[in-house]
DNA sequence: TCATAGTAGATGAGAGTTCAATCATCGACT
DNA sequence: AGTCGATGATTGAACTCTCATCTACTATGA
């Protein structure tokens, strides 16, 4: 029943540590220039980025929420606050009288488009330019790996709007 | 002076979209573990490790946040919270008495050595068994160059006390 | 038509993080 | 000793996220 754990060797630990170190850096160098360009976190941007990509440039409330993997709740607190900002407005769905659509405002594509730039820049300097090719490339296909298994229902599918223009 | 930003391509997008997919189902999983099998967090849990890991399992203040890279803000509320659970207990330091030690006790060793295995076992099963042995050297080879450029300082030194232990 | 189960979304409380003060002490210099 | 800038740590407010709860609506089925 209580058999030994598999306990990290030497190399794993630190392998593991390293991964922890990254994740945590890179998600704090996003978050920090997010919020000096553009006043909003990294998850605030990715919620613009979506809709963006979206044909009308609006989205169902649940949609949005699957597209960056988010709870209901935590969308809708998001989208309260880019409302308030002038971002992002609601509209009643008209299908369905329970839903609600997000509608990303001009004032909000405009926000997007003058931080865009400096984001991917910032991706480009802390990730891809610090690789070589065959590392991007190796890195992608561990990626693709662990999503697979972490989320088997995502299909990571670059047919989907969704994934287009993540960084647009 | 505003040239047209380095977008990224297809792949690459595809790749960083993954990536923060990895990260953000992996935080999830690893924070849902822990706060089920030990009541805490995992930057919570961390602090736990850093501190067993330390002669006398005691740490300043100051070092601690260095070893987790956190703030010493966030680092003040966190052991204020550890404290009110019973798992640290915070001790005035001899030499500098500005200075505040950290201590993990009894109880906080005993929750850290009752959560491990799991959280050994969640850390197996999402990242290490999903990808090949040459895969894994890859990882880590790409995690140490980007932890290196992402923060110069950390020398991710193997002797250090803090880099050993991290998931025993 | 009515009951009922399920779905879309909002809301409020509680926990964690950030940021900008604030306080006490140290170290160095006059 | 007395001043002054730097350092170690804490605090409170504002913000974000999670979780449980709640409301409104849809869909199904008698």
């Amino acid at each position: 029943m209580t058999r030994e754990p598999r306990w990290l060797d030497e190399e794993e630990q630190q392998t593991w540590l390293a991964f922890l170190g990254v994740t945590r850096r890179l998600d704090e160098a996003l978050d920090r220039q997010l919020q000096r360009d553009a006043g909003m976190p990294h998850a605030y941007y990715m919620i613009l980025v979506m809709l963006s990509a979206a044909p009308g440039r609006a989205r169902r409330m649940t949609e949005l929420a699957a597209a960056t993997h988010s709870s209901p709740s935590r969308m809708s607190h998001a989208v309260t606050r880019l409302e308030a900002a002038g971002w992002v407005r609601r509209e009643r769905c008209p299908s369905d009288r329970r839903g609600s659509i997000a509608v990303l405002t001009d004032a909000g594509f405009a926000v997007l488009a003058a931080a865009a730039p400096g984001h991917v820049e910032d991706v480009r300097a802390n990730l891809f330019d610090q690789l070589t090719c065959e590392q991007v490339r190796q890195f992608g296909e561990i990626c693709r790996v662990l999503l697979t298994h972490l989320d088997p229902h995502d299909d990571a599918d670059p047919a989907t709007p969704t994934a287009a223009a993540a960084t647009r």
